[in-house]
Parts: structure tokens; sequence; C-alpha cells
DNA sequence: CTGAAAGCGCTTACAG
DNA sequence: CTGAAAGCGCTTACAG
């Protein structure tokens, strides 16, 4: 059953057929219906790949990522699915992993299929390869509309919709001065875009409290929860308080500080990253930053629809972040 | 850049470079390699719309899942697509929600799409919507190859990729009572198809002990940390094991217990499912069950595979689960 | 091993 | 508002 099927059984020709199925003004109601009529009664769907051929498009977008069983990814992933297909968007994934042979394969690999946007997830998109290289990125960003989420590069064509994590961190390590913490322990796993924005707001808060920075209160681990508490009780490290850039090392950190026998908030102050699901489980419950999501994904997917329509859209839309208080800080 | 230009600046047919493109055997290697460098040196890339058209596929497979922020789903999907990928095969991501409609609405648009294959990852495929229906199922895999992944209908076409949950629940049962429980409660959240075999595991095994099913200790419930807790506490169940469809049930019931001021594993054993990191959150770490994402994904893909190659593959492939023992358990 | 030609199923500028 | 026709860029059966 094709075009040419519709247009005998109603009488018209392909031409109008094509019409009626893009919804063209230029077509009577009365014609309309009655193809519209013999389309569904014999269930006719137009075929993909031949409008593809037509149009160069089938209305996909190439959803990127390092990994969507990281808990972050796979709630930004499904929020952006959700959104695409309401403006009949469908997305293909890829899972990238994090190194550059990675991120390049995967872009590569979107733009054969001819997708007609991308969407990069997580700010390791951003340049944290040592080489620091995105010049794949500036070459995607010649074919199709890029939208980063959660990274900022200065680039034509990419458009970056990420949450002000140096703030939320600068903020959060002010109060845990003024609460009365002097040895703030920070903890990372990246050196992505946005972990570095978490960095110097941690530095800076210290610095402009007039506390100084000290190189092994910076502590770069992986963000798994038991690797994060043994590394932290190998370290023996002397703090009152603990900010990390994601949540798992944060409930490592906390386990760590029970195993000494401290209390919490009492004793040390503990705040998470991503306000994920693990914040609940532990205990005390951990007070964390919410990196908006939901809100990220929606912006994402409304400034890419206006880039493809061909409005105008800023390059740099940050939104701030949502401290989410719990019981292990005292603010 | 197309075929044409290629044809021309190789001085061969455009048969000929499609063959090449196509790594067809009867090219000899001279034109091959001759072909190839034009390609490489225009950096071209056959249009995948022309391709389609002219195969009918262009090697993609659907995967819908309910919602990929559920931990369990996105740890399937992000191997699937992985494996995936080795094969050449993209994914398309669908998240359908739990309602009827929305499943249907997926697998739908996924068909129009001429996907080459469908991965229904979640027992919530196999029929759990009250009316029970699997039509939409059953009309989809004579279209293309269906696999379910954790779930299981006898339907032709769709070959179904498991663990044996009913068996791990039944084990883990007689083991507490082997220990000494005897007011087991069963926490769950689905009338999904695996939740259903959870839950005849559950009862048999207190059956096949001598111990009464009692209805109230079968608690349905949102599979939530916090809502869990609250609800057992709400319920003042007195009860000395616990054992969840889902982790998170789990850790709620962990939570209540810890409210009510019992010791975990002493007087109050805890298994949850699914083995996520919620389990090494909590205080003790959790004992739960492994349902193997990434065996079940690998299944998965190489039976699909094998499918898409015309060869034959069993309809329903179960593997067991693993118990992972950590401090809530004796045993 | 290679090529000329038909075919895949749409879209759309042009003419009416 | 509608249609005839060209075009999108491939694949492949057929002939040589």
């Amino acid at each position: 059953m094709n075009i040419y099927d519709i247009a005998k059984l109603s009488g018209v020709s392909i031409a109008t057929v094509s019409r009626v199925i893009n919804n063209s003004p230029k077509v009577s109601e009365k014609t309309k219906k009655k193809v519209w009529d013999v389309m569904n009664e014999y269930d006719y769907t137009p075929n993909v790949f031949a409008r593809g051929l037509g149009l160069n498009s089938v209305k996909t977008v190439g959803l990127v990522c390092p990994d969507v069983s990281d808990r972050y990814m796979a709630s930004a992933i499904a929020y952006l699915e959700k959104n695409l297909r309401k403006y009949g968007y469908d997305s293909i994934l890829m899972c990238s992993g994090f190194d550059y042979e990675g991120k390049v394969e995967a872009v590569k690999i979107l733009l054969d299929r001819r997708i007609d946007a991308m969407i990069l997830v997580g700010s390791h998109y951003a340049g944290d390869c040592g080489q620091n290289d995105i010049q794949y990125l500036k070459d995607a960003a010649q074919k199709v509309p890029v939208v980063l989420m959660n990274g900022y590069v200065r680039v034509p064509g990419v458009y970056c919709v990420l949450t002000d994590n140096y703030k939320a961190v600068y903020d959060t390590v002010c109060n845990l001065i003024e609460v009365g913490r002097k040895k703030i322990v920070f903890l990372y796993d990246a050196n992505s875009y946005s972990t570095t924005k978490k960095l110097e707001g941690y530095q800076d808060a210290l610095i402009d409290n007039g506390l100084k920075v000290q190189e092994e209160y910076k502590v770069f681990m992986p963000n798994n929860v038991l690797k994060a508490r043994d590394l932290l009780a190998k370290k023996r490290l002397d703090f009152d308080a603990v900010i990390a850039s994601d949540d798992a090392m944060a409930v490592g950190a906390l386990k760590y500080v029970h195993q000494i026998n401290k209390s919490i908030p009492e004793d040390v102050n503990v705040v998470g990253f991503n306000n994920s699901e693990l914040c609940v489980c532990c205990n005390p419950e951990m007070s964390s930053i919410d990196s908006q999501e939901e809100e990220l994904s929606e912006i994402a997917v409304d400034s890419l629809i206006k880039v493809l329509a061909g409005k105008s859209v800023r390059q740099k839309m940050e939104i701030p972040c949502k401290f989410i208080k719990r019981n292990t800080t005292q603010f």
C-alpha cells in the first residue's frame, strides 16, 4: 500500500495525496476528508524512507550522553525524549562513553544518519579530554543545531543550557562557613566543565571568606559510594564539612563519618549534588543541590525547536540550581 | 556529493560504487580500492534515506521502556544500545509510560519508522493493564521480531529473555524461614509479569514451609523510599523479615525498622531486588537479588541478531538471578 | 567483474 | 485547488 494506491482509491493524483499527508493548506476540505478516509480505512502510513529522501529529514534528533545508566543522565534523557516527542521528533540514543574516540564516533554516526539536530547531555562534551579538543563539536554544529546540556562552549551553532553550578557551590560553602565550618572538603570525579565550575565556586567561597584553599581538601575520586568511603578512610583526612560534585561521593563521605563515630550534622555537614534517590537512602537523609534536569530539558527542547524554525535563540541559557535541605546541614 | 559524483570521479558506474559501499564480493579488489580512495578523499557518506528506500531498512531497532529514569531500565537500555551498536544497529528510544495508550503509541511510532526490530524492557509489556491486552504486541510481532526483556508471553515472533524471579524469591524466603523468620512481608509496586512471579515465589515458599499466606503481609505500595517507609509506619505491621520487588521499597522498610528501634539483621531481615546503588547507601548495607541486566541484554541482542539473520532461536530464555549478600541478612 | 536501466515511494515547482 | 512530471540518491536484476 503506497501513495499510488491511495491516490487511485480516492480518485485524486499522488500530488494531492502527498499534500493531505503534509496537511497542505491548498487542498479543499472536501478532498482532504475524502483522502483521509481512504488512508484510515486502509491503515496507510507513508514510507519514512521515501519521505526522508524527499524532505531530507525524518524528524529525529540524536541524544548523546556518556552513559545512560548514570542517574543524572538517565533522568535528562527521559525528559528530553518526552519533550521531543511532543514536537514529533524521535530520539536516537548514543551512549558515547567518556573518552574522545567514543564521542567522535557517536557524533559521526548521528550525522551520517542525517539527524535534524543533536543534544549532548553532560558537560563532558565541553572539552575535558586533556587535549581539550572540541573540534568535532564545531564541525557538527556546522551541519545541524547542537545543544549542550549542562556545559558551555562558545561555538557558533551550539546552544548551551545549564545550571549555575558555580553559584550553587559558592553559596553553599558560604553557608557552611557561616555555621562555623572551617575544614571543608570538596569531592569530585571529573574535570568536566560543570565540575570545574563547582570547584571554582568552592575555592572562591573559601577565599572570599578568608580561608585558605588546601590542596589535600580537594579530593579526586570515583563517583562511587563505597570507593569514596574507603578512600577517605585511607586518607584519614580531618574535616568538618563535605561537599561533593555528585551524590554518591557525598554518601560515601557520610558513611565514612559514621565509621569514625562522628555525628551528622553536629560534627560534620554533608552536601551532595544532583538530589538523587541516594539522598533519602542514607541516614540521616542528605541535603543536596538539585540540578534541575526537568527544567533544563524543557529549555533545551524548546530552544532547539525555535532554532529549527529559524528563530534566534541565546547561546547560553543558565538557570539557578536549587538547594534541597534535609538533615545533614543546619541551613 | 552523491553516488554519481563518486562514480564519475572514480571512472566507474554507480552500480559499481553501490557495490563497493555494500562490500559486494563481485567487485575486483583493484576497482574496490580505487573507489574507496575516492570516497575517503571526498569524505563521502551514502545517503541513509536513499539506502533505506532501496533496502527497506536503515538498521535501527526500537528500544522501548516505561521510563528510562528508572535505574533498572536505564541500565538495561545502556547495555542494549552498546551491544546493538556492535552489530551496526542504532537505537531509537521510546519511553512509553506505564499505561496502555502510551505503549500502543510507542510501538506504532516505531513501526511507522520501519525499524528492523524492537526490544521492550520490563515485564510491564507482558500484560499488566487490567484488560491484560497484548494485542498490540502480537500485531507488532507480525511485522518485526520483538524481544521482551524481563517478561514472558507466548506469542509467535516475540522472544523472551528473563531472569528466574520466581525461584530467586522462593529460595530467599526459604532461607529467611530457615534462619527463623516467621512474619515475612512482601512489598511490591506493580502487577507486571515479573512481580507476579516474585509474589508467587513468596507464597509458595511460605506454603511449602508450612506457613500461612497472610493477605496483610502482601503490601502494595509505590516504589519510593520515603513513601514505603511512611506507609509501613502507618500500617504498624509487625514483621521480622521483608522482601521487596525493588530496592527502593526495601530501603524504605529498612528505614522504618530503624524508626521503631529494631535492629537489622538481628530483629528483622531485609532483602531488596535489583541490586542497585541504593543498597550500599543505607545502613546497614542491604542484601539484594541481582537481576543480571548485563547478561540479559547480551542474550537479547544476540538472539535478535540471530533472528534477523533467519536463524531460529528459543522463544523463552531464562537465566537465574544472583543473590548478593550484604549486611541485612544472615545468609 | 561491470554497466544501463528500472524501481523504491515520496515531495514539489510548474502549469493550469 | 489539482495534476503531470521531474527529482531525491540509492539498490539490484538482467545482460554482457
